[in-house]
DNA sequence: TTGTATGCGTTATCAC
DNA sequence: GTGATAACGCATACAA
C-alpha cells in the first residue's frame, strides 16, 4: 500500500501531475493565449505580462506537453530513425552521424530499435514513430517487410539507408554502399596472386543488400578465372572446421562479409596453427571503429557510414519539405583497409 | 516550383494527410465511439460492426495517432532513453539489452541520443523526451547537469545507468559497474610480477565515474607497494610519446581506462617495436564485442552491460508502477577477460 | 449495443 | 495587446 499524498520525499520518486500551460497562465494571471503566445515567443504580448508567464514558468518548471502541442501545431520537427541494433559498429556510427546531420537541419531525432525481431514487432515498432507523427522517417534495419515500407511510405516521407532499394518499393529512395565497391578487396587479394578465393555470406534472405555485393563480386572472379565458392555461415557455424576445410581444398583467400566473421576465422586459423596470412589470406567488411584499428590489423572495407548518415539525412529533409527527390537511390563509395592479414598467396 | 498536386507519382514521395478515426467512423458507417471500441478491441461492440470496422481501418490503412490518444488515455507505455552515442560499443551493449528488458515489461522505447553535445544542447535533447511524456527515463550518458537531472527527476521516474550516482542527487537511483572491480585487473598484473604500473584516464570533469574505479585502483596499489602514475590521455595525446615516455621510466604495465585505449597503446608499442606483453603489458577496460574476441587477444574487464540494463528496467518499471525503490543505486560486478597483452613482468 | 458530449494540452482564429 | 473559443485526434462517461 502506498504511503498517503504528500508523504516526506522532497524527491523525485513520486512525481506530481505535470503542470500545463493553464497552470501557467493561471499562476501568471494571464488567459492561456497570452501564455502560449509568450511561451513562443511570439510578438504582441506585453513585456510585463511576458515576464510573468516566464517566471510562472520558471516556477512550475513547466515543460510543454509536445504530444499535445504537435496536435495543433503543425510543426513536428522530428525525424524517426528506425534502427537495428545489434553487435556490428554500423549502426552505431549511422546514428551518430545521422543525429549530427539531423540536429544541423533543426530536427530532433527520435530512435527506436529494430530487434533481430519477427516480423510483427518490427512493424509495432515502425509504427510507433508513424503513430508519433514524426516528420520523417528513416529506416537503418536490413529486412522490413515491402508491404511495410509501402504502407508507411505512403504517408510519410521514408529513407531506406544500408539496403539497396527494394524491388516491390522502386519509388523509395535509399542510400547504401556501393555493391561494386566489393570488387576491390578481390582486386587485392588477386593482385598478391591468389587463385583460390572463399566468400562468407549469410542467407540471402536475411540480407538481399549483402548477396548484390556477393554476386558481383562472384561475377568478376569468373571473369578472371578464379576459383571461387561462396560459403553460408550462420550462428552455429562452426568456424574451425569450415577454415579447416577450406584450407584443405587449397583456397588462399577467404573474403568475409563482416568484420566480426574475419575475426572469427582468424581465431579458427589460430586454433588450427595456420599462418596468417602466410597461409590463407582474411579480409573482413565493414571496417569501422575499432575493426579498423591498426593494433588489429585487419584487411577490410570501410563503409561510408557518416556520408551515408548525411545522404539519408538530406533526403528527407528534402521530402519532408516537399521537395521531390530522384526516386532510387545513391551508391556510396567507402574505402579499402589494408591491414596484415591479406599478402601473397602460398607459393606451394 | 512543386508539381501541382495528384502529379502521377503513385508512389510515397507525397504523403496524403493521414487518415482519423473519424474517417474510419464515417467509412464504417459508424459513430466514432464504436469506431474507437472497435480499434481498442473493447467488448460491446456487434460482430457486425466490429466487421466493417475493421475493413475500414484496413482500407484507409489507418495508423492510430499515439499523439491524440495519450492525450486522453493514461497510457503511455513509452519508456525514454537518453543514450549517448559514442564510438564504445558500451552504448550500443546496453541500448539493445535495454530494449529487449522493456519489450519484456511491455514498453516502447524511445531513445534520443546525447551528442558530445553542449550542455544545452543536452538539456533540449532530454526535454524532449519529458515533453514526449514518456513514463519513465533511462539516463545513459557520462555527465548531464545535476540540476538537470534533479528537474526531470522530479517530474518522471528517472534511473541514472553506467554511473555511481550523482552527490547532490542522492535520491536518484543508478546502476553502474562495481568500481571495486577495477582491482581484479590490478591483481592480475601484481600476480604477474609488475612492480611498476600506469593507469590511463580521462579528466575527472569528463567522468567522475572513472575515477572513483581509477582511485581505487590507485589505493589497491598503494597498499601493496607497487608504484603507480596516472596518466591523462586526450584525444590529442601523441600516445608513442607517451608510451616511450612510460617505457624509458621502467613501468612495465599499463591499465586502460578503455579499449580503445588499450588498442592505441598497443600500435604505439608496435610502431615502437616494444614487445607486448614481453617488455610491456597492457590491459584495457569495458571487454565488450569485438574487444573481447579472442582474435585480438585483448586482456580487459568485462562490464556488465546486459545485467545493467536489466537493473535499470526492473528499476525504471518499478517507480513507474508507483512502487518506491532504494535510492542510492546497484554495483554490478563484472568479469575479467584474459587476453595475450598481458604476462610477466619483465625480469631486466 | 450505440451515439452524444466532454476533456486531454496546445496553438490558431477571431473578436475585443 | 488581450482573451474567449474552436480545433487537433482520440478515449470515455453518460445517455439513449
Amino acid at each position: 500500500m502506498p504511503a498517503g499524498p504528500d508523504s516526506r520525499d522532497g524527491g523525485s520518486q513520486s512525481p506530481r501531475k505535470a503542470s500545463t500551460i493553464r497552470d501557467v497562465a493561471t499562476l501568471a494571471g494571464v488567459s492561456k493565449s497570452t501564455a502560449s503566445r509568450a511561451l513562443l515567443g511570439q510578438p504582441g504580448v506585453s513585456p510585463e505580462n511576458l515576464e510573468k508567464v516566464q517566471q510562472a514558468i520558471r516556477q512550475l518548471d513547466f515543460v510543454p506537453n509536445r504530444i499535445a502541442r504537435s496536435l495543433s501545431a503543425p510543426s513536428p520537427a522530428m525525424l524517426g530513425l528506425f534502427l537495428r541494433n545489434s553487435d556490428s559498429p554500423f549502426y552505431g556510427h549511422l546514428a551518430k552521424a545521422f543525429d549530427g546531420e539531423a540536429d544541423r537541419r533543426g530536427y530532433e531525432v527520435l530512435s527506436v530499435a529494430s530487434g533481430d525481431q519477427t516480423d510483427d514487432a518490427n512493424y509495432q515498432s515502425l509504427m510507433v514513430l508513424v503513430g508519433l507523427r514524426t516528420a520523417g522517417i528513416v529506416v537503418a534495419t536490413p529486412v522490413v517487410d515491402p508491404l511495410t515500407i509501402r504502407r508507411v511510405a505512403a504517408r510519410v516521407p521514408l529513407v531506406l539507408v544500408g539496403q539497396i532499394g527494394q524491388p516491390d518499393n522502386p519509388e523509395v529512395p535509399f542510400v547504401a554502399p556501393d555493391p561494386k565497391d566489393g570488387l576491390v578487396l578481390v582486386d587485392q587479394v588477386l593482385a598478391h596472386g591468389h587463385t583460390s578465393v572463399a566468400l562468407t555470406a549469410v542467407p540471402p534472405e536475411q540480407s538481399p543488400t549483402q548477396w548484390v555485393r556477393i554476386e558481383e563480386m562472384q561475377r568478376h572472379l569468373a571473369t578472371r578465372g578464379v576459383r571461387h565458392r561462396v560459403v553460408t555461415v550462420q550462428p552455429d557455424t562452426d568456424l574451425s572446421d569450415l577454415v579447416a576445410g577450406l584450407v584443405r581444398d587449397r583456397v588462399t583467400a577467404v573474403l568475409c562479409n563482416n568484420d566480426f566473421v574475419a575475426l572469427d576465422v582468424l581465431a579458427a586459423a589460430a586454433r588450427l596453427g595456420i599462418a596468417i596470412p602466410g597461409e590463407l589470406s582474411v579480409a573482413g567488411f565493414d571496417g569501422l571503429p575499432p575493426f579498423d584499428h591498426e593494433a588489429v590489423g585487419l584487411t577490410t572495407y570501410r563503409v561510408p557510414a557518416a556520408a551515408m548518415a548525411a545522404a539519408a539525412a538530406d533526403l528527407v529533409d528534402r521530402l519532408v519539405r516537399g521537395e521531390t527527390v530522384d526516386a532510387g537511390g545513391s551508391l556510396l563509395p567507402g574505402e579499402l583497409v589494408v591491414g596484415r592479414t591479406t599478402g601473397p598467396a602460398p607459393t606451394s
